[in-house]
DNA sequence: CTTGACCTTCCCCTTACTGGAACCCTTATC
DNA sequence: GATAAGGGTTCCAGTAAGGGGAAGGTCAAG
């Protein structure tokens, strides 16, 4: 299978895909033309690979979720090892996210957002 | 003002202050010894950022609003748009991240996390 | 005179790709 | 046989927003 036909089925762009192999995550063979020759085990590996990253987990992280999933013999606790720090960061990012939200959405309702110069925004940046 | 004491009034590392220097948001005097030498504007200028940058905003998003600071016939329009295209973008990121924190949570709470290689989590990455 | 704390520039490194140039392979069409 | 389209390949450079560290200049104190 071509990396054409393997981006289409996994959804990532062949950029992606080469970038993967350029770093260990994959490695397809090669026609005798040097074409990339995906077997299914790649594309399946490849398609864990996109739906872990759409859970905002690392490259690394996904390097190690990997080689669980190709260990037969892994602990679940290792997995969720995994997970569970990753939750944190993501949980974490959110509580920020929200104070930013917060501030700011309070902000934009105190300016009156018109013709005049007086802008509380500003004033707020200026000496918070 | 050297860029130690300033570093020291805005929080800000030096290598930050240098590196907005260098994509022009602030242009320190130089001393006879080469230093940078820091005016009281500059400084407020550099609180300025910093305090934008921590609200999030992109250092792009701080050159349009340093500008609308410094001009003191701005609408405050202009100044509350760029605030509620970031805070969209902040709220978009909330969003996100509530429903990778909402998947992972559920995986987690569903892998026993022991010794035992059955894992739900593999499999919803595998499958999902 | 030397030590230590500053300061300077310069270059590479980070994440996870993305864009583009230059070039090769295959197939279809004229 | 030439050619054009639509694959594929490599490599180089760039992104955001700085961080790390080397090599070297400057300044005040002991």
């Amino acid at each position: 299978m071509n990396i054409g036909e393997v981006s289409g089925r996994t959804g990532l762009p062949a950029k992606t895909i080469r970038y993967y192999e350029d770093i260990g995550l994959v490695l397809p063979q090669r026609d005798p033309n040097g074409y990339r020759s995906f077997r299914d085990t790649d594309v399946h590996k490849l398609a864990f690979l996109g739906r872990s990253r759409a859970l905002g987990f690392t490259i690394e992280d996904c390097r190690n979720l990997l080689a669980l999933w190709d260990d037969q013999d892994r602990a679940s606790a290792d997995v969720r090892a995994i997970a569970t720090e990753h939750l944190a960061r993501i949980e974490q990012k959110i509580t920020d996210l929200e104070d930013i939200r917060d501030t700011l959405s309070h902000l934009v309702r105190e300016c009156a957002g018109d013709q005049r110069p007086n802008c509380p925004i500003l004033k707020k940046l200026e000496e918070l």
